[in-house]
RNA sequence: GCCCAAGUGGCGGAACUGGCAGACGCGCACGACUCAAAAUCGUGUUCCUCCGGGAAUGUGGGUUCGAUUCCCACCUUGGGCACCA
């Protein structure tokens, strides 16, 4: 067998390709993609060009963690639908940018260098090495000149600069914006914070902007404070700040980790250990102060509207009003007890207050009567998890603490009660209790035998007597409703109450309108070796961040870096390292969220040495056009990457506000063999633990990339888990071995005899076209594969029609190898270079034009409905009228035999679609 | 408990805006080629049927000439949230 490739003279595209009676070459995926994936290598075919004329697209996928485990070809589910659409956009004349680097800090590695006993930084760098060499066996398009690893200190220097921007910016509530610390030193030296304070009390919305323990100070106390006392008090202004508050602590993995990583269960992310609470001095971002922004943003992206609802979620943004009470009586009274209420319409409703355990008011209010009882009920809630706290299935607790508060609405004396279904990290950690329109508050009442007092009396004639009530009545803008037992707003309709009531607290001086978020503030000090460290030094006058011209803070090399008891990083054991001249260093480290929040801008520019990136370059390329990966990102990174890009866009380091524009979520692929787990036959993700990973590697091996490539974008909708099958890459791979023979030998065998006309093929080429390009901008991969598989079937009829030998033909076969390129990358090449073509088929505006009149069809098909039922079809002009397509439909074989003689009542007819007529 | 998504042949799935249900592929069956097998090619493949048809898109109702598609209730699976005042 000598196989011959040559192209043909005068553009044909018929081959001969074998001489006498030898085979036709067969196709050989190993040979031809080793041969490309050199070529492309070599000629850096991919490498993104320079701004230009043409309009920009950037295509990416998550920021990859390389395991030791390698990629599986659930992964692959990833990365070959983007590189479908950089190709895609590359051949349709866009400038591309699809580039990859590494999420290579973090625990996964260092407990695995721990287990093995060597460096992670080897581990990171034999990892990534191998991530590479799978990327390139999938002839991924990425351009390797870009590509970066976060651990690299070339690339942690940026984190860390970032961080320093961080710590020295504060927001600003009445601009709405991240400003330069030195500005509000200069502020509180003219001023104090009177007018920050007063700017949030104004707008509602900034609630976060500062940390809520600021007081009220003027110029001439800030001036009076001591370097160290001004670098502490500045703490709380601070968007990276240090500060001693309860954190989740994972006792697996010896660290401390976000809220975002800690499920509802109380499970951390990585580990899936019970986290525990600790009370620690830790690093934070004061994403609170975004939280407004955060969520008002959402809606300029396109986004999977279930990501986007989780982050509303997270964030949670509520409205409502915060109101004083005051303690009635004893050593505390007059003290204001301030709560927080998105209902502020039902405050003459209020029966009693609760204040959480951990309130400071609890301690000095109590009276000694029942000082014993709420001691020990303070203390066991303190014993108690969070998650044990937090469940809802369980019954209220709680303690009456002797002491009473008053209503400031109505002078009303209620008792105070101390409970734990009240947080105190929300709002203000006391509520009033409304019983009668709060179903939590309700449960608690009749636990207890509190009294029930309704002030909205809802539509229809319930009683208007609380005690008769079986559950809390929780509507207020229904409408039909109106207020009773409320002093200026009885009769007032429900719909009004809300607005009403808040001016009227306003007006006595006792409240005003108020919004509460539920996230808080991003931890992201780790105490663990490998990570970002955190370019601060503890100095005698309090933490002040490392000058840029010191950036990067090295991590160094040590002998042991397994995590302590202590919550201390194996840092802190390096003396010589942590005592620097002016100072001690601190030694925890970021999490790997920080070097995730801002590569994507890196590889605008991904060299650069002397700046973190050319602003140019980060404006041109950036937002993100196409950004695709996993759904468990939600609340991660994909929001922690949105707040330090607001962050850079305040101090006008960068000039868009979001970075993803689109965001796509892939399913996952699981085990193609279902297990028996608790009696049931289910699907199990693939794990190297459970032995059920089916890598590329071993699919490419008998099957080729193109065929991997083919099947990873068939098997199902690409947003939907499903199970791995392995007969499939069989099936794409014999629909490639038909195009390689329909392309290269159409001559060589024949099927049954066919007809098909060549304005028929022309008009199928030029639909595909069509179809392909609908298919991928909706990211239904599966059937643009099917269109081409169909296509493909054409081509054979077309064959067997006897149309080989026309120009018809030759424009088939063009626009079917032009097609496969994005998905089927080498093949297209050798099959390209074998037509005669330059190379590459890769480079230029390659991708075919589709040709409306050509794709027209000239007949249709309607089906023949009787009674919504099909009888018929006819076979029309496409542009036949509709007197002449009904007249047709009725004259019809199938039709005639339901409607005989019997008078027609009606005769639908949709344009182009079908007739039905009803009898 | 609340919110969201999804339930279509033996399997993965398709069906653009309410208009031919099951495209495309897998699997299976039969046939051709072969000494035989593989590969390839061809035919068939939702179910029932008295071969006229009838039934069918999780279940039950509704709207409509017509419903996989819209509405209501319920069931199942997956995901998220879980006392946030």
């Amino acid at each position: 067998m000598v196989p011959r490739a040559h192209s043909s003279l005068n553009g044909r595209v018929g081959f001969s390709f074998f001489q006498g009676d030898t085979m036709s070459e067969r196709y050989n995926p190993t040979e031809i993609e080793a041969k490309w994936q050199k070529r492309w290598l070599d000629d850096a075919l991919y490498r993104t060009d320079a701004a230009d004329a043409r309009p920009k697209y950037f295509v990416l996928d998550f920021f990859p963690y390389p395991s030791g485990d390698g990629l599986s070809v659930g992964h692959a589910r990833n990365y070959v639908p983007t590189d479908v659409i950089a190709r895609f956009y590359r051949m349709r004349g866009y400038n591309v940018m699809h580039p990859m680097g590494f999420d290579a800090f973090g625990l996964p590695t260092e407990n695995a260098a721990i287990k093995l006993k060597v460096n992670p930084a080897d581990l990171n760098e034999k990892y990534s090495a191998n991530y590479i060499r799978q990327f390139k066996l999938l002839g991924l398009s990425y351009d390797w000149g870009r590509v970066f690893n976060s651990s690299h200190d070339s690339y942690y220097r940026w984190t860390q600069w970032i961080f320093t921007r961080l710590f020295n910016s504060w927001y600003d509530p009445r601009l709405d914006k991240a400003r330069p610390i030195s500005e509000l030193e200069a502020e509180l030296a003219a001023h104090g914070t009177g007018r920050i304070l007063d700017a949030i009390d104004k707008t509602p919305e900034q609630i976060g902007a500062i940390a809520r323990t600021v007081p009220r100070i003027d110029a001439a106390a800030w001036t009076a404070m001591a370097r160290r006392e001004k670098n502490a008090f500045l703490m709380q202004f601070r968007l990276a700040f240090r500060n001693e508050s309860v954190v989740n602590w994972d006792p697996v993995d010896k660290v401390v980790v976000a809220n975002e990583e800690v499920d509802a269960q109380g499970r951390a992310w990585r580990s899936g250990a019970l986290v525990e609470r600790k009370t620690l001095k830790q690093w934070n971002f004061r994403i609170t102060a975004y939280a407004n922004r955060l969520t008002r943003d959402l809606d300029t992206v396109n986004w999977p509207q279930r990501i986007v609802t989780m982050q509303r979620n997270w964030i949670g943004k509520s409205e409502g009003a915060e109101v004083d009470f005051s303690v009635a009586e004893g050593a505390a009274a007059g003290e204001r007890i301030r709560i927080y209420t998105t209902r502020p319409d039902t405050l003459w409703g209020a029966t009693f207050m609760v204040l959480s355990p951990e309130h400071p008011l609890v301690a000095r209010i109590v009276t000694p009567a029942q000082r014993a009882a709420v001691d020990a009920y303070v203390e066991k809630a303190g014993a108690r998890s969070d998650v044990d706290r937090s469940d809802v299935s369980k019954e209220k607790t709680g303690v009456f603490t002797g002491a009473h508060a008053r209503n400031p609405v109505n002078g009303e004396a209620i008792p105070i009660w101390v409970a734990d279904y009240v947080l105190m990290t929300y709002g203000t950690g006391a509520i009033m209790a409304v019983p009668a329109h709060d179903q939590r508050d309700f449960d608690f009442a009749r636990k207890f035998g509190l009294p029930v007092r309704r002030v909205i009396q809802g539509p229809g004639a319930a009683s208007s007597d609380g005690a008769e009530m079986e559950a809390a009545y929780a509507e207020h803008d229904e409408g039909d409703g109106h207020m009773v037992n409320s002093g200026p707003l009885n009769g007032m309709d429900t719909a009004h109450a809300l607005s009403a009531a808040i001016d009227f607290v306003e007006d006595i001086g006792a409240g005003q309108r108020r919004v509460n978020y539920k996230i808080r503030d991003w931890l992201i000090s780790r105490q663990r070796y490998w990570g970002t460290p955190i370019p601060i030094l503890h100095t005698p006058d309090g933490e002040v961040s490392v000058p840029d011209e010191q950036l990067p803070v090295r991590l160094p090399s040590v002998q042991h870096y397994e995590p302590t008891q202590t919550g201390e990083s194996p840092l802190a054991a390096l003396p010589e390292w942590v005592n620097q001249p002016g100072g001690r260093r601190e030694t925890d480290t970021m999490a790997t969220w920080a070097c995730s929040s801002w590569y994507f801008m890196r590889f605008a520019d991904a060299h650069n040495d002397e700046r973190i990136f050319d602003p140019t370059q980060v404006n041109y390329w950036l937002p993100v056009d196409m950004y695709v990966g996993g759904a468990e990102h939600a609340v991660l990174h994909l929001l922690y990457a949105r707040m330090w890009t607001k962050v850079l866009y305040d101090l006008g380091i960068i000039d868009f506000i979001e970075p993803f524009k689109s965001l796509r979520n892939q399913g996952m692929i699981l085990a193609p063999e279902p297990r028996e787990v608790d009696g049931r036959m289910v699907y199990e993700k693939m794990s190297k633990s459970k032995g059920n990973v089916i890598t590329p590697d071993d699919v490419v091996a008998t099957h080729g990339a193109d065929a991997l490539r083919g099947y990873e974008l068939f098997i199902s909708d690409f947003s939907q888990t499903v199970p791995w099958n392995t007969n499939g890459v069989p099936g794409v791979r014999r629909w490639l071995d038909r195009v390689w023979r329909i392309v290269l030998s159409p001559e060589e065998d024949r099927g049954a005899p066919a007809t098909m006309g060549a304005r028929e093929l022309r008009r199928i080429a030029h639909q595909t076209i069509q179809r392909v390009e609908r298919d991928f901008d909706a990211f239904a991969f599966n059937t643009s594969v099917s269109a081409l598989m169909e296509y493909t079937n054409a081509l054979f009829k077309a064959r067997d029609a006897g149309l080989t030998g026309m120009p018809e033909w030759a424009e088939a076969i063009d626009i079917l190898v032009r097609l496969i390129a994005p998905i089927a990358p080498h093949m297209a090449e050798e099959l390209w270079q074998r037509m005669g073509h330059s190379y590459s088929i890769h480079k230029g505006v390659s991708w075919p034009t589709a040709d409306a009149a050509a794709a027209r069809e000239d007949e249709i098909e309607v089906p023949v409905q009787v009674n919504g039922k099909l009888r018929d079809k006819v076979v029309v002009a496409a542009d036949a009228d509709e007197a002449a397509i009904k007249a047709a439909a009725i004259a019809a074989p199938g039709v005639q035999r339901f409607v005989g003689d019997k008078p027609l009542r009606q005769v639908i007819y949709v344009k182009g679609r079908l007739v039905n007529i009803v009898i």
